[in-house]
DNA sequence: GTTTCGGTTCTTTTT
DNA sequence: GAACCGAAAC
């Protein structure tokens, strides 16, 4: 194979990390800088220097940025990528714990529970308890502090008094649910996002036999984002390096954004202090915006406190200034996006440059209802994630029990799909079953039949005879037939019966068994499931995306992506800066966020700022400009007023 | 005692 | 939407 030409497709700076020598290396890559084509080129120099590609670990925050990686490495060096680990650290995790979990007191067919699964045992923990209803948390706010106390190594009692502060709250109560989640989990031999990497990290400190195998084959480690790993995260990293030392990572701590799930950006502040042999490369050559927007980036972005020093430095020619738009509201907001949008158009842009991005989720309510009103296509990394949707889980119930028949969340789903037969029912039958429901087991089936109520005994039929193909015809290697026959056998019918929007939901179903057949495990599948819950922004196999249309996206799933054209919207103090962050202190996380955001942009940016917006009881709030456009010096910005001030 | 149905309320960010 | 609550229906 022909030697890559590193000079002719790097500048000095990115060619310098790319080449750099053995031992650790520490890159700080200030956005649009040519991260990711470093870290592929990397890569690629590895590769091509000889180094096995199986004995290389690339660790990312996302299953996007490693396909996108190592696809673009197999577009230099060909197939001598193959065999590469390449994931996110969750999904390397699970990996390493399906092989020697045993170690840790788990079965190796151990169900990985999703937000969704999680939060359904939290409540059912406090419920047992007693605690559901009157002045305790909901459990999504018990889960994110059990999740932050697990990601800080910190005890959880300590973690919600830190969030409920003097909230007439009884910590003690708190923490006993908690220490019944973990009870809970272990019996239904599951784990959570977090206990991934936790039981990833303590499957190194107390297995040291283990570690070693690992340290021994892993020749180099290369880690995109180090910015936003955890405390769990970063040890694990550290462990896992410290035979061969060639850890090289990536990052950009202005770029931090994820403290609130426990990163912590002292990890990259500190990686010259934990290796003092390391070599650090700055990465500051902006190939993607025009200068207008890079002087904004860098005024706004300077109110935070100092972390590495540097400076965006444009290579691009003169553009338009970025624009402040003030509106009075959010309708004017989507009426303003849609006239400039077309406009855009009629200049030569494609829908599929420009991009639309906010805060939370529902700020881009007004503009979708808007958009479908005048029938303009978009694609939106939604809120509600391919895989949590009731009806894919539903789907995906009995594939579950079938893999691991502990698996207690899985049985009650089924169950409380047949007719006359919810919560209660199913509980009472997984007491009677010793809460182990073995299905391919007749004797089980039957005695699962005989305490079903009639109702529902005809669908039970359809299921025990998908259960007995699974043994007969091992369809453990063929998982997505499982969902495929269960579909045809029993839910569609369910699901016609059911929902309202049956199409739209036989769309996904149909999307979702497309994409189960390249799958050959079952647990391999029910993993990707659970860890990649966000399917269209990280894949696009799934819902044919089409191309030229209209992004919308919050600015966290915007991260390591471009577009020509960048909409900014509800730049409105409370909204973005969202309040809740500001009371918690956490205005230099939501300035970094804004700097991410307006880096986005590569031509033009436009930073809208309504002034009206509307309440929960149905009245109007006016509301300032978020101080981060306020900061950002006025001849920085083109100046647009729609509004009525 | 349970399931089912029909209202009401509320949305930060994600593996 | 989908989660929650209360009331009707089985």
């Amino acid at each position: 194979m022909a030697g890559i030409n590193f000079s002719e497709a790097l500048n000095e700076e990115q060619r310098a990390a790319v080449l750099a020598p053995d031992g650790p290396v520490l890159v700080i890559a200030a956005a649009g800088t040519g991260k990711t084509r470093t870290l592929t080129f990397r890569v690629a120099h590895l590769v091509e220097r000889g180094v096995d590609a199986q004995r290389i670990l690339l660790l990312t925050f996302t299953n996007r940025a490693a396909r996108e990686m190592l696809e673009r490495a197999r577009g230099l060096v060909g197939e001598g990528v193959s065999g590469l680990w390449g994931g996110t650290f969750h999904h390397m995790a699970n990996r390493m714990l399906r092989r020697h979990c045993e170690a840790l007191g788990y079965k190796t067919d151990y169900t990985i529970l999703d937000q969704d699964d999680a939060r359904n045992l939290v409540r059912a923990c406090a419920d047992e308890l007693d605690l559901l209803g009157k002045h305790f948390p909901k459990p999504d706010v018990l889960l994110s502090v059990y999740s932050l106390a697990a990601n800080r190594e910190q005890p959880v009692e300590a973690a919600a008094e830190a969030h409920f502060g003097h909230h007439p709250i009884d910590l003690k109560d708190v923490v006993k649910v908690h220490a019944r989640y973990r009870e809970r989990k272990r019996s239904l031999n599951a784990m959570d996002f977090d206990d991934l990497l936790v039981n990833g990290l303590l499957l190194f400190r107390e297995h040291p036999d283990i570690l070693a195998r690992y340290q021994e084959h892993f020749l180099h480690i290369l880690v995109d984002e180090y910015q936003d790993t955890n405390c769990i995260q970063a040890e694990w990293v550290d462990r896992l390096a410290a035979r061969r030392r060639n850890l090289l990572v990536v990052g950009d701590d202005f770029q931090s954004i994820y403290s609130w799930r426990g990163a912590d950006f002292r990890n990259i502040l500190g990686f010259p202090k934990r290796y003092p042999d390391a070599t650090v490369f700055k990465l500051e050559t902006n190939y993607r915006s025009v200068p207008g927007i890079l002087d904004v980036a860098n005024a706004c972005i300077a109110g935070n406190p100092e972390q590495f020093q540097k400076t965006l430095r444009a290579v691009r020619e003169d553009g338009r200034r970025p624009v402040r738009v003030e509106m009075r509201g959010g309708e004017e907001q989507a009426s303003y996006i849609i006239e400039r949008a077309m406009a855009l158009g009629r200049e030569g842009y494609r829908m599929s440059d420009i991009a639309v991005l906010y805060r939370a989720h529902y700020h881009a309510l007004e503009l979708q209802l808007e958009l479908a009103r005048q029938h303009i296509p978009f694609d939106i990394t939604s809120g509600v994630r391919f895989f949590e949707q009731a009806h894919i889980k539903d789907v995906c119930s009995l594939l579950r029990l079938l893999v691991n028949p502990s698996d207690e969340l899985a049985f009650v789903r089924l169950l409380g799909m047949f007719p006359k037969t919810g919560p209660r029912t199913a509980a009472r039958i997984w007491e009677l079953l010793d809460h182990r429901c073995e299905l391919k087991d007749a004797a089980v089936a039957d005695r699962v039949r005989d305490k079903l109520p009639q109702a529902a005994r005809a669908s039970w039929k359809d299921i025990v005879e998908i259960c007995r193909a699974y043994e007969k015809e091992k369809l453990s290697g063929d998982p997505g037939e499982v969902i495929y026959r269960f579909i045809n056998a029993f839910y569609d019918e369910y699901a016609v019966e059911t929902f309202e929007n049956y199409d739209r939901r036989r769309e996904d179903l149909d999307a979702l068994i497309d994409f189960t057949t390249k799958y050959t495990s079952a647990e391999e599948l029910l993993a990707d499931a659970a860890l990649m819950s966000n399917l269209d922004a990280e894949t696009d196999e799934i819902r044919g995306t089409d191309d030229n249309v209209l992004k919308l996206s919050t600015v966290h799933q915007a991260k390591g992506l471009e577009w020509r054209v960048v909409f900014l919207i509800w730049l409105a103090d409370g909204m973005f800066p969202s309040s809740r962050s500001i009371n918690e202190g956490g205005e230099g996380e939501e300035r970094r966020l804004f700097y991410v955001a307006t880096t986005r942009a590569r031509d033009q940016l436009y930073l809208c700022a309504p002034q009206l917006r509307r309440t929960r009881d149905g009245g109007v709030m006016l509301c300032q400009p978020s101080r981060f456009i306020e900061e950002v010096p006025s001849d920085l910005l083109e100046r647009e007023d729609l509004g009525f001030m």
